[in-house]
DNA sequence: TCGAAATATGCACGCGTGTTCACATAACTG
DNA sequence: CAGTTATGTGAACACGCGTGCATATTTCGA
């Protein structure tokens, strides 16, 4: 910590020049303090020709005021964080891109934790130190301990992938069940009876949700699974859990909890064990990331939408920040089905 | 702007209640606000029953120190800006991730900016607001006008994919040029004499390497490039460049600015054009990035190391943070050609 | 010409911290 | 016991900013 560090040390160090400030440029302007506020505040009462002079000296002193120290009056900090788990998933990068883009568009500067697994709630901790005007948080990458610590600190939360209840949480969320329905439905009527799966971290509840899509689906048509693997949702997770799973058993269909996944098991069956797909094996995946629909892999899949998730997040934001008192809100997307060439 | 928002709105609008203070913690706790700053700062006088007196009525208000208050004193603020340009490009992407993770580890914490490149020195402008330790730049997705900006606010700033002549900024960057001669030269060795380039956006200073590269080592030769299509750096611009460049050459190698260009061309030559790869033709990426190991794709590529990029890059940091004073410094970083299965 | 309304401006306060400074108490020393 | 030193502590200040308030200046109407 930096606090630690010995003041005649911190004396010895070589301080950073200090941030040009407004009573700098009042100074250089020959204005008071208050006139260089004023100068950026529109609508306040400031003589047109002055305001200029304030405006031009602030351009060549580089001057401009300080959003924190601004923010210290009770103004919005206009920061969110942002926090990813590890970014091994392809759509979660692609979730991140596109959460990036849509926050910064709408004037909100993301926060962005997230990258590895270890020390992200140390990490949380420490950024909720800053005022936020809320977190967003992807998935089940954190447990729910933290809401209670956002809500002392009134730092509005929003769930992207998870569902919480809690009453004042807002969350969008996959009908993930709904989805998995889908896809061993397609299967079921193209005549496939040995289907596998193989899924996620087992904690997640997205996880347990897709999961019991396909076993209650199977049940209803008086199946079981013909083999089960969990994984890590990564290329190469996909990978060892397709070897895992042909090892022990030879199904028609496997059902994969994610795309990135589908991908590996798909190649691993493919280039590895010279299998066709679909004729040998069907291969269903779930989100519909961007290289799912590469002619290499032209994978069928459960489309997790993207835009109407990230949109959706904006709304619940702009929501409660206009209305803080608001009761939470829980949205459902909808999953589509996307027929392509691996089932 | 919230500014131009009447003042009667505001006050009609419902307040988001403030944050816990230290003035509220002392009330509770019976002490004075002094006590409870020095219950969070390591090495202060203070009675240790006090400090635990303090710190657990700290912990049931779920206070904790403003960080942003805390840097009006001239404290660092641990924000860094991030600028990555579109995220099309999957090594922004990994590169995006890496650099998050490791500030975090670090503790920084990066905000980013990007995803879209419109509006994107806009977004800057409004990010420089805030008081940042640093900010960190992709590649060329900013003009060199921010340098000023940054400069007359005292934020230092770190390129990562570029090189910027300027006494007091540092920068990472990849040996671009020696990356596409060692690419050529594989290709010349093994027979290729028909070599086309597929390059990125032409005013990248990196594109120019890479371009120059390609170029001179084929005129050294005695060659020239049997084609030359510009796009995008993305997936499908990697298509849609093969298909122009295969309907009016049929060279014999394809040398790419990046590998998901490259993946789309492999992806257009063997599925649309039915091309044997690497016999009929051979095809050499830029960056190595996940995919390019995939066992469907087995790219030949140039490998422009994003580890030692990122580890760089925190480097650069922390030496400027110490010493904000220090000349500026370019760190190039060796491209290693990777062999595989396209050439 | 005079009063009132409109416009422009400086002073002072508060936002939530960390830290200095002066002071009060306790613990030693001789 | 008197004198010095260690140990705690609260009041006060500074950080950079926006804004309420009171005051100074100008404009306008009668």
């Amino acid at each position: 910590m930096a606090h630690d560090r010995p003041l005649a040390d911190r004396a010895a160090q070589p301080r950073r020049r200090p941030r040009v400030t407004a009573a700098d440029v009042a100074k250089t302007a020959g204005v008071s303090r208050s006139a260089v506020s004023r100068a950026f505040t529109p609508g306040a009462y400031l003589d047109e020709d002055k305001r200029q002079r304030v405006l031009k000296t602030a351009m060549d002193l580089g001057y401009r005021p300080n959003a924190l120290a601004a923010s210290l009056q009770g103004a919005a900090t206009d920061l969110v964080g942002v926090v990813v788990g590890g970014l091994s998933n392809p759509y979660d990068s692609e979730w991140l891109a596109a959460l990036v883009s849509a926050l910064n568009a709408s004037g909100k500067w993301p926060i962005v934790l997230g990258g590895q697994a270890e020390g992200l709630d140390e990490s949380v901790t420490s950024i909720l130190s800053y005022p936020l005007d809320a977190l967003i948080v992807r998935g089940g990458s954190l447990g729910e301990a933290l809401i209670d610590n956002c809500t002392k600190l009134n730092i509005p939360v929003i769930f992207s992938g998870r569902v919480i209840s809690h009453p004042a949480i807002d969350c969008v969320a996959c009908r993930n069940h709904m989805g998995m329905v889908q896809a061993v439905t397609l299967l079921l009527e193209s005549g496939r009876r040995r289907i596998g799966y193989i899924g996620g971290p087992p904690t997640l509840s997205s996880e347990k949700e897709r999961l019991a899509g396909v076993v209650e689906r199977l049940a209803e048509a008086g199946l079981m699974p013909a083999a089960q693997v969990t994984s890590d949702y990564s290329f190469d997770g996909g990978k060892s859990a397709m070897r895992a799973l042909l090892r022990d058993t030879s199904p028609d269909a496997v059902v994969c909890a994610n795309d990135a996944m589908a991908l590996g098991a798909l190649s691993f069956a493919r280039n590895t064990c010279n299998l066709t797909v679909p004729d040998d094996l069907a291969i269903i995946g779930f989100d519909d990331i961007a290289m799912a629909d590469w002619a290499e892999f032209d994978l069928t899949t459960v489309r997790n939408p993207l835009e109407e998730t990230v949109n959706e997040v904006l709304r619940l934001l702009e929501d409660r920040l206009a209305n803080p008192q608001k009761p939470g809100e829980v949205v459902m997307v909808e999953p589509v089905l996307v027929k392509r060439g691996t089932h």
